[in-house]
RNA sequence: GCGGGCAUGGCGGAAUCGGUAGACGCAAGGGACUUAAAAUCCCUCGGCCUUAGAGCUGUCCGGGUUCAAGUCCCGGUGCCCGCACCA
């Protein structure tokens, strides 16, 4: 018999068009349905114009929790948006003379259709793009309400600032201290901006990050360390002789158990000590100036030298009255952290130890580490540390090994001694600062306010809003195209009325980002949220997307949803109830730096000798096949999704991203692996097509035989089990199952099939097709209607295993000998322990390896295993 | 430097609580069908062996706990990720 091979081209356009007519995937988010409630989001893309591979494995995921979700008899929200605003918009308008929005949106459209051939079951009746005015009208109302609600300030804060592009660069656009597209050497300025208060957020942030138990550990052990909670000391040192205004300044320290090994003090250069000292002080002033020319990049950090000042000023040495430190300025204080001022101990932290020898300050230890008590002198030699005189150490009984383990009771107990002693007190430091969202650019969301010289800074009035972009703009001269626009900057102040000027500033696009899972919800309404609504479809169950969010773009959001739970537009603290971060797709690469890289289209890859060798398809020429790697443009190792979905369909492209590697680990694209999964389309297809007519009748009264009952057993046994591991996202488990039971199914010859078989493979194949249409919903689709039903198997509910086929009669027992297998034992599962013991001991290998003697042990693991003790 | 993770055939990976290591897929080799190719179907597929066996060995390396270790503990090696002049 021939069956025609299966054609996603014209399959799957035809069950799109009729999900789209029948509006399978349009939700009821209104309290009118009483289904119980799913919301499942994949991170919204940044429409850069095409769909790339991640795009796919990251949809293919969501959509089949959303499918599987739908068919339990969840009201499924599955939305798809855009995150539209950012810097590419503007950097195309400038290389290609168009305009962001009209850029931007052309981008949308081609990625919309991109999605749509995927058959996502995706709601599109919410989609909105967060440049749509009607998305940041909305947001602005957010703003503004943050701001009633002192949520959010102005401050002056250091900035890179490009002198040439006349524009504010972000840290990864300063490279080698040089701008990335003008090559100036980039300034230091300091700018006001605004500030949302994130950090007065950060104990409640970070505690709870325990409660969010479907997070990945990863992510919230990165969180926490980016909120950098430390309990340390803070107190003052007093300068010998009253300077400029000071009688001294304060320190924050983390290891107060240091401090009788303290040398030296070091303060920021922007702290106001060294401000004031630098007035009087030229060199001062020109050491000040110099140091901060130092970029802000890790790297140029990284490999800055550690350089100071001596500014002659001594304070007192809190434990011993007779000593003295100097104070230096040094570039490596941050004003930002702490007290922007600090105790060197240059035996127990590296930086100070550098600085120390560096400028030939004593060193002085204060603990010797455990392991070299008795021989102090051994540990002299083998480190950079003075042993410790013992009437140093005895300033506060602490016992001279200050170990790890011990060491926070040695922080703790100092900090209390400290504190009776009235030297300083214990002090929280988080790491988390506020979070600025002023950017000097066009394509952004407007700050809603005005800069009026009699009122000062004016919210804008929420009747006005939204404040829209003005699209007669140019990219032709560098700088924020809105600060020089001729009308729309001169509004009236909205409090008086008088001449003034609109705020240029546009959003961080990270703000748009943190609450589009919330307006999902009701995306057209005319307050940003409405309450109940949010209260009831949020947090979102399933968040899927790239770990390289796992803290901006997560922290955020969770801040967020407090402010705005604050402004009363929800209740809901956490965003994200269940979180899943999925690997990256990577590939091989060909090429190297110097002849540059290819794409494989441009080469052949032959195998000769059992070693693949690449081959320009142009000249002949061999190009050496490089490391797998992350799919991007510059490596040119990147294959396009709709080309797969031209050659092989959809289905084989979303079959292929889900098997394979586990969901969060990388999986790597391979032509090979998309073909073997576009082979598994057309077996089931074929499978289906034999089997189609002799099941599509109506069942047949029967007699159950050992066949037709080990079908039935393999077939509910594949549904429990494909459900769990839908459950818990283990795509790839799932899928080897589906193989599996495609194999069992595969096996019986319809033409040797007798009633009982028959009526076996009916509700096999029935299973078999609802478990592979979360994952390849067209081709379940196509087989459906095959196998005679008219309905959608996309509306189908999902069907329920009967437990009692789900377990086995018998079960084969691994019968072991001194612990290595030498026997199976076939048996019931529910004999007890007694029985198995018994049966096993009769199992002829086991008598043979008895040899007449009675064991020392048998034990007997119901279920799993027996192990005989000779 | 600090914090975290991972290590299983030629490859991706599976193995629930410590209980048959290598499911499933890919690649490879052999065979069938065919004038031929593609497609399809069948078989083999961790290593070792003058004893081919219910044989020995085997989950990065070295120890340990246990009737039993890929899984737990101690020590090491390698790779990956995150953060970082954070006091």
């Amino acid at each position: 018999m021939t069956t025609e091979r299966y054609n996603p081209r014209e399959a799957e356009p035809r069950w799109q068009k009729i999900w789209d007519e029948q509006k399978l995937f349009e939700t009821d988010t209104t309290p009118s349905s009483t289904k119980p409630a799913y919301y499942v989001l994949e991170m919204f893309p940044y429409p850069s114009g095409r769909i790339h591979m991640g795009h796919v494995r990251n949809y293919a995921m969501g959509d089949v929790v959303a499918r599987y979700k739908r068919a339990n008899g969840f009201e499924v929200l599955h939305p798809m948006g855009w995150d539209a605003f950012g810097m590419p918009a503007e950097n195309a308008a400038m290389q290609n003379k168009t305009h962001p929005k009209g850029w931007t949106y052309d981008n949308i459209a081609a990625m919309r259709q991109q999605l749509k051939s995927m058959g996502l079951s995706l709601d599109w009746a919410r989609e909105f793009a967060t440049c749509d005015p009607e998305y940041y009208a909305q947001q602005q109302k957010l703003f503004l309400d943050f701001l009633e609600h002192d949520l959010v300030y102005r401050k002056s804060a250091k900035v890179n600032w490009d002198p040439v592009d006349m524009t504010v660069l972000a840290n990864e656009q300063v490279i080698d201290g040089k701008g990335w597209r003008s090559g100036a050497d980039v300034e230091q300025r300091e700018l006001t901006q605004w500030f949302f208060k994130i950090s007065d957020f950060s104990e409640e942030l970070l505690e709870a990050i325990d409660t969010l138990d479907e997070w990945p550990a990863k992510v919230k052990l990165m969180q926490a360390n980016w909120i950098g909670k430390s309990r340390g000391l803070q107190m003052k040192f007093d300068l010998v002789e009253e300077t400029a205004g000071f009688d001294g300044f304060e320190i924050f320290t983390t290891r107060p158990d240091t401090l009788a090994g303290a040398s030296f003090m070091a303060i920021a250069p922007e702290h106001p000590l060294a401000i004031a000292l630098a007035e009087e002080d030229s060199d001062l002033a020109a050491f000040n100036k110099e140091v901060r020319k130092t970029g802000t990049s890790a790297e140029e950090l990284e490999t800055a030298e550690k350089l100071g000042f001596d500014t002659g000023l001594k304070v007192k040495h809190p434990l011993y009255k007779d000593q003295t430190l100097p104070v230096f300025v040094a570039n490596f204080i941050l004003m930002d952290y702490g007290t922007g001022a600090i105790f060197g101990c240059p035996a127990h932290d590296q930086r100070d130890h550098d600085f120390a020898t560096k400028y030939g300050l004593p060193i002085i230890a204060t603990f010797v580490p455990s392991g070299y008590e008795e021989d102090p002198d051994k540990f002299v030699e083998a480190e950079p540390f003075v042993p410790l005189k013992s009437e140093k150490v005895d300033w506060i009984n602490q016992p001279a090994n200050v170990s790890t383990a011990t060491g926070q009771d040695a922080i703790d107990s100092t900090i209390d001694w400290a504190e009776s002693k009235n030297l300083g007190e214990g002090k929280v430091q988080f790491r988390l600062r506020d979070w600025g969202i002023s950017r000097q650019r066009y394509w952004g969301c407007p700050i809603p306010v005005v800069h009026c010289e009699k009122c000062g800074v004016v919210p804008e009035k929420k009747e006005n809003l939204p404040v829209t972009l003005p699209e007669d703009v140019t990219f032709d001269i560098p700088g924020n195209p809105l600060d020089r626009h001729p009308t729309w900057r001169d509004v009236p102040c909205p409090v008086c009325g008088a001449p003034a000027k609109r705020e240029t500033d546009t959003m961080d696009t990270f703000v748009d980002s943190s609450w589009y899972f919330a307006r999902f919800i009701t995306p057209h309404n005319e307050t940003p949220t409405i309450p109940d609504h949010a209260n009831r479809w949020l947090p979102v169950d399933q968040y899927i997307g790239g770990i390289e969010h796992a803290i901006l773009h997560l922290l955020y959001s969770r801040f967020f949803s407090r402010a705005m739970s604050i402004a009363g537009h929800m209740d809901i603290k956490e965003p994200f109830k269940g979180l899943f971060t999925q690997g990256m797709v990577v590939h091989e690469t060909y090429g190297n730096k110097d002849m540059g890289w290819f794409q494989p289209a441009e080469l052949n890859i032959d195998e000769v000798d059992g070693t693949r060798i690449a081959k320009r398809l142009d000249t002949g020429e061999i190009v050496p096949i490089g490391g797998i790697e992350k799919m991007s443009k510059s490596k040119r190792n990147t294959v396009d999704p709709d080309d797969i979905m031209q050659t092989y369909g959809a289905d084989t492209a979303r079959w292929f991203m889900l098997s394979d590697s586990p969901p969060d680990r990388d999986v790597e694209w391979t032509d090979a692996g998309a073909e073997g999964a576009h082979r598994f389309v057309q077996r089931i297809w074929r499978l289906v097509q034999s089997w189609s007519e002799m099941i599509s009748t109506p069942d047949l009264q029967c007699e159950e035989t050992s066949e037709s009952l080990a079908l039935r057993k393999a077939s509910h046994k594949t549904l429990m089990a494909v459900g769990e591991d839908i459950e818990k996202l283990a795509f790839n488990r799932a899928i080897a199952r589906l193989y599996e039971f495609c194999n069992v199914l595969s096996a019986v010859k319809p033409d040797k099939a007798d009633k009982s078989v028959i009526s076996a493979m009916r509700e096999g194949i029935g299973f078999f097709v609802q478990c592979i249409a979360p994952m390849m919903p067209h081709l379940a689709e196509e087989c459906w209607k095959s196998l005679g039903k008219t309905s959608l198997v996309s509306a189908m509910p999902w069907p329920k295993f009967n437990a009692e086929f789900a377990v086995d009669d018998t079960i084969v027992m691994p019968i072991q000998i001194n612990g290595k297998k030498r026997a199976d034992l076939e048996i019931d599962p529910n004999a007890s322990k007694e029985e198995i013991e018994a049966a096993s001991l009769q199992l002829d290998v086991v008598v043979k390896y008895l040899e007449g003697r009675d064991p020392k042990k048998v034990i007997v693991v119901p279920k799993r295993i027996v192990n005989v003790v000779i």
